[in-house]
RNA sequence: GGAGAGAUGACCGAGAGGCCGAAGGUGCUCGCCUGCUAAGCGAGUGUACGGCUUAAACCCGUACCGAGGGUUCGAAUCCCUCUCUCUCCGCCA
């Protein structure tokens, strides 16, 4: 959500977001209703205001002893027109608020301009692409070959993009879990939090995924539950309704939840693998910090997500978004593209965001500064890593001629100290 | 699932139809005092929206005592519904 003052004073501001995002939002009318919604309420609370005063009136005649029959008779009919006034207010409210949370937030000034993500910039590259003497199996191959991934039995089970992992398979993707989360716990300062995964109407509009997204998310029918679609959602949602403290910030978490998405725009696209499931699971970092700090902030979580790749010794390249692929409610978003020699292409592990103060102010996150005054933090966060991307990052990039695959060094504690799946 | 208790400001906690935005305490801010890893004294300290303002502060207005409805001229206070928390019983991974 943006400042309502924001939009009435420095629409021009806001309208160039739009533009430069591709965005279609109609601005005039949420424009106009802003402006009716405050005509009414400045006569809603005159009314109000002649209520309050008649009331005091009588009051005081009450306590002298004295009837106030007149008074009382004046405002009996005064209730049922606030009522009215009031009714017709919430109407306009409502529909005013409905459009305030569909539009998308202002990119930062350091985001390039581009329609889509042929205009994202490659800020850096780690390591290097590998150059084995043989033709590299893409991981759907090696896992059903090692009986460590079973694509068949999970359609069975459930449908299609589920995955049944097996065996050293499993272990694979514990042992990565375990190895992010102690990584970003020990070495990088994150506090481990373990949420709900499932959450509730309000925690979903909080982080922008509703109104607008709902087609995306499993939902439950009887409580309305959503299934989470990131660790994003609950972890944020923690100190949704709350002021805190300006010496707690900047607060760091990291999650391991599962993630669920129902994938609804990208009907046959990436259908083999372990690329795009409608299950998987992911380690995320979250950040609340002062708002002077965010971009500073963003830079470091960046990294933090980086070292994994880096400890994992896998080649891959960062990329800057572009305004016309930055997600709804991101000011500025870099992708961490992780090389897959198996597939021949760089994939998306990790997505890192500073939201500014967008989500605070859905989610009402504030914290009292020095001088007292109240303000609201900027949240961020970022894969530190999506797990089923890592596993065939690690399987594509550690596979070897005979289809076995070697276990990265700094996984091998998470796994009996084994050096091979075979 | 059954029975009961509760939900008040950053936190704890009074309050039971008009004098309550809400006592008292804690915390925090400022000042004084003292002087040493602390204490004492005094003052101040909610949020949101609307108006005023070039803008802000100030000021004015309105709302908010879990959420939503109702009764009433008037509700934190009375009634109804819902949500959540706690205790006991039952059941259960």
């Amino acid at each position: 959500m943006l400042d309502p003052k924001l939009i009435r004073e420095k629409t021009d501001v806001v309208m160039e977001s739009l533009r430069k995002r591709g965005s279609v939002f109609d601005l005039e009318k949420l424009i106009r209703l802003d402006e009716l919604r405050r005509e009414l309420i400045r006569r809603v609370e005159a009314m109000k205001n002649q209520r309050n005063v008649t009331s005091d009136e009588i009051a005081r005649l009450k306590k002298s002893g004295v009837e106030a029959r007149e008074q009382i008779e004046q405002l009996r009919g005064l209730g049922k027109e606030i009522q009215k006034g009031e009714q017709e207010l919430k109407e306009v409210e409502e529909q005013w608020e409905f459009l305030s949370l569909e539009i998308p937030n202002i990119p930062h000034d350091s985001v390039p301009v581009g329609t889509g993500e042929e205009q994202n910039v490659v800020v850096r590259t780690w390591g290097e692409k590998p150059r084995p003497d043989f033709e590299p199996a893409a991981h759907w191959d090696l896992g059903e070959r090692l009986g460590i991934l079973d694509f068949k039995r999970a359609a069975k089970i459930t449908g299609s993009r589920f995955t049944l992992y097996k065996s050293h398979g499993a272990l694979l993707e514990r042992a990565l879990i375990n190895f992010m989360l102690d990584l970003h716990v020990r070495e990088h300062g994150y506090t481990e939090v373990l949420p709900p995964f499932m959450v509730n109407r309000d925690s979903m509009t909080a982080t922008g995924q509703l109104p607008k997204f709902e087609e995306e998310l499993f939902k439950l029918s009887d409580p309305d539950y959503f299934l989470i679609p990131t660790a994003e959602v609950p972890v944020t949602n923690i100190f949704r309704d709350e002021i805190l403290k300006e010496g707690d910030l900047p607060v760091k978490y990291v999650a391991y939840t599962p993630c669920f998405r129902k994938e609804a725009g990208a009907h046959g696209k990436d259908t083999r693998g372990l690329t795009r499931q409608h299950q998987f699971n992911k380690v995320e970092l979250v950040k609340f910090s002062l708002p002077q700090d965010s971009y500073p902030e963003l830079e470091s979580l960046l990294l933090d997500a980086e070292d994994v790749l880096k400890k994992l010794s896998i080649h891959y390249r960062v990329s800057l978004l572009s305004t016309g692929d930055l997600g709804f409610s991101s000011a500025k978003t870099y992708d961490i593209e992780v090389w897959l020699p198996g597939q021949n292409i760089y994939r998306e592990i990790s997505s890192c965001s500073n939201f500014g103060d967008f989500q605070a102010r859905r989610a009402k996150i504030r914290y009292k500064t020095g001088a007292g005054k109240t303000e609201f933090v900027h949240t961020l966060n970022g894969s530190g890593l999506a797990v089923g991307r890592t596993v065939m990052a690690v399987m594509e990039n550690y596979q070897q001629v005979d289809g076995s695959i070697m276990v990265p060094e700094v996984l091998r504690p998470y796994m009996y100290g084994m050096n091979t799946i075979l």
